[in-house]
DNA sequence: CCATTTTTGGACCGTACGGTACAGATGTGC
DNA sequence: GCACATCTGTACCGTACGGTCCAAAAATGG
């Protein structure tokens, strides 16, 4: 029983450490989407009871948003690596594997928890949905930066378009967490991502 | 007022057409998932009340599964006919067309409900959930059924395996599906196809 | 007109949900 | 030791959910 943070002031300690209190949290998201998850799951896996849970994260869509960007710095660590590699190709190259390699990682949940958070969601869960779409959007978004980067060092042909590489790259990675779900396995995710890089315009 | 089946008795008439209901409940379950989809939705959408519904359907489940299946001959009937095309790169691009036009059309909800239905769900739905991972892969095999046809047809080079090619071209649709979510448009989603039809070692 | 059959409308049921209240436990500072 | 601050455990709340029941409505057949 200790806590992990020192206590400016007084008062009874923690009895659980808030980062591993997230992590079970966001395994719960990610293999139950925002919607299916309920406070029952996520206290019962975080090892922690709900007034513990309100006082720390605050209500259900805070603790998955929190959970969102725990899984951004986490598991999701390689996306931003992968777009320090030198070349357009190194980049794409990889993005691909490190999806694959984390989607096949036994771990953790299957999929991706952009998408197994809430594709679809039905009445109080809007935002939810929505803050998911936007995310997507957002890596998007820094690929296509990244590319354009590519095209501006002379990496990347002229008749390419940077925004719409970034999107066919999104649609392979999105299509790749479905596989995921649907039971691929590491070699087949890759026997795939031969077939997209075989002639990647770059 | 009128039944669309005659009636072999007596009985008062229904007040509704069991395909308009359908279709109606297809919509919603498209709309907000199996989870995210709520009685009084359906039934607000289907116009009828919760007493019809589940004499002429079933429960929630069993309502969901002839959704899907009217989805199937419906919406994503596009789907079989492109197998039809005479040769794997037609049968290939007649699919990604089709499924651009068909995911841009404003007509029906974003998205592939094989995907909105149900990617993660909570307790209770894990059949679904199931249900939707057996139809993709369902999908892909037939697909790869078709390729492996082609390939005796002499239409598929040796060195692509149809196995890995129909994964492949499942992960570009899917991951089109995400990108229709996403909010992209018809002209998006067909470069990305370009891009996509370009990688095609057909 | 009446018996029979089927559908309709809506009240109702038990449960699970997200969220809150509050008493007691456990620490610090003086 | 004692006041104070914080956290824990649990009971509780209101609501929304999927599902059922049943009386009334609306048709047919005689």
């Amino acid at each position: 029983m200790a806590s992990e943070t020192k206590h400016a002031k007084m008062g009874r300690p923690r009895a659980f450490f808030e980062q591993d209190a997230l992590d079970a949290a966001m395994r719960v998201f990610w293999e139950k989407g925002y919607e299916g998850a309920s406070l029952d799951d996520l206290t019962g896996a975080m090892g922690i009871n709900r007034s513990s849970l309100y006082a720390t994260f605050g209500d259900k869509e805070a603790l998955f948003q929190k959970a969102v960007e725990r899984y951004r710095e986490g598991p999701m660590g390689f996306f931003h690596e992968a777009l320090q590699q030198p070349t357009a190709r190194g980049v794409v190259e990889a993005l691909f594997r490190g999806t694959v390699k984390f989607l096949a990682d036994p771990s953790h949940p299957k999929g991706c928890l952009s998408l197994q958070g809430g594709l679809a969601c039905g009445a109080g869960a809007e935002n939810v949905n929505q803050s998911m779409i936007d995310w997507r959007k957002d890596g998007q978004s820094i690929l296509q930066k990244r590319l354009q980067r590519a095209r501006s060092e002379g990496d990347l042909a002229d008749d390419v378009n940077p925004k719409d590489l970034a999107r066919y790259i999104a649609i392979v990675i999105n299509g790749l967490g479905v596989q995921a779900v649907n039971g691929a396995t590491a070699t087949e995710m890759n026997r795939a991502v031969e077939l997209a890089l075989r002639s990647m315009p770059i």
